[in-house]
DNA sequence: CATGAATGAGAATTCATTCAT
DNA sequence: GATGAATGAATTCTCATTCAT
C-alpha cells in the first residue's frame, strides 16, 4: 500500500482553531459519542461531558442536536471528498489510484474510526439525509470510484464486460466491511507483532488484489 | 445465479400463525420502524400504529422495547443463518456455494430489506449485543463464508496466498454495499426493462465474478 | 340590574363531561394559572398540579402550551359570544340590552374572573392572536355592542352626534376597568354588608347610568 | 380637546442624557420588547438587540431583569403621575380637568403607546407589585381622578348620587379601552383624511362628552 | 465600559411503561 | 386479550446571570 500522507485526511484549519476551539471540541466529542451510542442514543449531556464543557454551551454553537450531525457531515465529509477527488484526478494507472483510495479510506478509518462510523451509519438515517445535498455528497464517493473504473475500462486496463457501477459496490463494500469488522473487533488484531501492526496495510493490499485479480486459483501473480 | 428457493429464507411457521398473529405483526412492524428510524429513534407507539394495534398491547407480548429487538434477532437471524449453514454444508464447488450465498443474501434483501438493515445496524448497538450469543451469531455469518473459502483453498479451487478472513470482508462487504445502494436508491433502477427487473440477479453475478476472477483485463473467461 | 341567568354564561356540555373530564380540568386549571401568573409565567407543572393530574397527561390532551391557550380561547370565548349575540338580538330597548350586556359581563367576571383575565390579557399577546380568526373573534365583542348602539341611534333612543365606535370603547372600557379593579382589589369590598355583597350590581347600574345619562349635574332622573 | 403640552409628558432629563445614554436606550428597548411579548416572554438578548448593545452590558446598568421593569415603572410612571397631579391641582372646572386628563392620557398613548401597555399590563404582574409602593402608585392614578370627581360633586358641578369610585372606572376604563383599541388596530383609522388624523382628539372629546352628558337622546348640548 | 462566551438551573417535551377498564 | 389513559423519569432546550478578556 503506498503510504497515504496524513495531510490528505480531512483536518481542521489550525489557523482558525483558536477561535473555534470549543465548536471543534463539540464536534469531535459528538462524533465520538454518536459513534458509540448512535445519534438517537446519545444525549447532549454526553457530548458536553465528552467535550469538557457546560451543557448549555452546546446550544450556543448549535441550534440543536440535528444541527450537530449536519455540521459533522459537512466538515468531515467535505474534507474527505476533497482528498478522494485529488486521487481520482491523478494521471496514474487505475490500479494505483484504487490502491490510493483504499489506503486513504483505511487510513481514515485507522486514524478516525469514529468519523467513518458516524458518516456511514448515522447520517443516512438523519432527516437531513433526505436533503439532496447530503445524498449527493454520498453519491460523490461512488462517483469518484466510478470515474477511476471507467478510466481503466477505457484505457483497456480493466475488463469492459462488467458494470462499473456494480464493481463500485464490490470495491467500496469490501473496504467498508473490512473497516467495520476492524472496528467491531470481530477480528482480533495482535498489535504486538509486526504483522498485526500492518494489518491495515495487508487489508488494503488484499482488497485491491482480490478486486483486480480475483480469488480463483490458476492465475497467481 | 442459481435460483434460491424462497423456502430457504427465514419464515414464520404458518401453523402457529393464527395464535401468534399479533405478535408477528408487532415484530414485522418493529422491523420496518427500526429500519427507518433506528432503535432509539423509534417509539413504541410508532410500532403499534404500524402494526395496527393499541400500543398497550405491545406490552402484552413483549416485556419491553429491548425484548422486541432481541426477538427480531433470534427469529429472523436464526432462520437466515440456518439457510446459510445449509448452503455451506453442500458438497458443491466453492464457486457454486458463494453464488448461492450471494443469491440468498440478495434475495433476503430484495424480499425483506428492512431485516438486513436492522440486523446489521441496530443489533450491534443494542446492549444485548454485548451478550456473547449475539456476537457469536453475527460471527457465524463470517464463519459460514470463511468455511466455504477455506474449503476452496484446501481443494485448490481458490488461491492460498490471500487471507481468507480478509477475503470474507471483500465478499460480504461487496454484497452489503450493493444491497444498501439498492435500498437507498443511490442507483437508478429502470424497472421498465428486463435488465432493470433482473438487477438483483445481475448484481449477484457481477459480485461473484469480480470476487473470483477480478476486474483486471487480460484474463477474461 | 336585571338578573342574568347563569345559563347564559358559557358552559360545557354536561353530557360529554364524563368523557372529556380530564381535558376540561386541564383547561380550567390552565385558566386559573394563566390568570394568576400569565401565560409565560406559568409552568405546565403548575397547570398539572392545579388540575390534580400528572403533567405528562397534559401532553396527552394538548400538543403544547400554546395549544392550551388556543383551546381556552375557542371554547370560552365562543360560549361568551353566543350569549352576547343572544342579547344583541333581543327586541327590547337599547338601554335594556346594554344593561343585559353589562350584567352578563360582570356576571362572567364575578363567576369566572379568570376567564376574562386570560381572554383579555393573554390571548392578545399570543402568537395565535395574529390569526385572523382570533382577531375577528375579539372584534365580535365590539360588533355586538356597536350593533346595539346603532339600533338605538336609528330608533332615536340614543344621540346620533357621537361616533358609535368610540361610544363602544366607553361602554366596554368602563366595564373592563371596573372588572379589573375588582379583581385587582384596588377597591376594597366589604362582603359583610348588604351593599358590599351587591357591589357588582351597583357597578353595573352605575356604569350604564353614566354611560346613558352622564355624570354632569342638572339632569337627574 | 385643549392642547396638552408635550412638556407635561414624562420625559428624560436631557442634561443627564449623555451620561446615561446606554441606560436610557436599554429602558426604551425594554419597554418596546415588554410591550410586544410581555415581561416573561421577553429575553434579555431581545432587549439588548433592540437597544443595539451587547447583552452583557445590560447587567452593567441593571442588577437583573426585574430591576429593568422596576426602573421603567419609576421613571415613566413617576413623570406621568406628576403631570396628572398638576392637572388635578388646577383651579378650573371638573370638566376642564377631566378633558385635560383624557388629553394627557391619550397623548401619552399616542406618543408612547408601549409605555402605557407595559405600565398597565406588566407592572401589575410583577412580583414587585406586592410592594406597597407600586400598588400605591397605580392607585394614585385613580386617586387623582377621584379627587377631581369629588371636587365636582362638592361644587355641585357633578351628580352626587353616583359613587365617584365607580365613576372613576367608567372614565379611566373608557380611556383605557379606547387606547388599547387604537393600538391593537381593532378600529381602522384612515390617516388620509383630516378626521382620521384627529382621531385621538375626537376620541378624547367623545369620551368626556359621554362621560359627562351621556349617550341617551333628548338632552343634546 | 463593552463584549459575548460560558454556566447551569429550570421549564418544556418526549416516551417507555403501568394499569384500570 | 385489547385499549388508551395515566404516570413520571429522562432529555432536550431556554435563558437569566456570571465572568474572563
Amino acid at each position: 500500500m503506498p503510504s497515504v500522507p496524513i495531510s490528505r485526511l480531512p483536518t481542521r484549519d489550525p489557523g482558525t482553531r483558536a477561535r473555534n476551539d470549543k465548536r471543534e471540541r463539540i464536534l469531535d466529542a459528538a462524533i465520538k459519542v454518536f459513534a458509540k451510542s448512535g445519534y438517537h442514543g446519545s444525549r447532549i449531556s454526553d457530548i458536553a461531558r465528552e467535550a469538557g464543557i457546560a451543557y448549555g454551551l452546546v446550544y450556543h454553537y448549535f441550534k440543536n442536536k440535528e444541527e450537530i450531525l449536519g455540521s459533522i457531515f459537512e466538515q468531515r465529509w467535505g474534507g474527505f471528498l476533497d482528498a478522494l477527488e485529488g486521487i481520482a484526478g491523478e494521471r496514474t494507472s487505475a490500479e494505483d489510484r484504487l490502491v490510493s483510495v483504499a489506503g486513504l479510506m483505511l487510513s481514515a478509518y485507522r486514524v478516525r474510526p469514529d468519523w467513518v462510523k458516524v458518516l456511514v451509519i448515522e447520517i443516512q438515517r438523519s432527516s437531513r439525509f433526505a436533503e439532496p445535498g447530503q445524498l449527493r455528497a454520498v453519491g460523490q464517493l461512488f462517483e469518484v470510484v466510478r470515474r477511476i473504473l471507467r478510466d481503466g475500462q477505457e484505457s483497456g486496463e480493466l475488463r469492459r464486460d462488467l458494470d462499473p457501477a456494480i464493481a463500485c459496490y464490490v470495491f467500496l463494500g469490501a473496504l467498508e466491511l473490512a473497516m467495520t469488522s476492524l472496528v467491531l473487533r470481530i477480528v482480533e488484531i495482535d498489535e504486538s507483532t509486526a504483522e498485526g501492526r500492518d494489518h491495515y496495510g495487508k487489508v488494503a493490499r488484499t482488497v485491491v488484489e482480490i478486486f483486480l485479480h480475483g480469488l480463483a486459483a490458476g492465475r497467481p501473480r
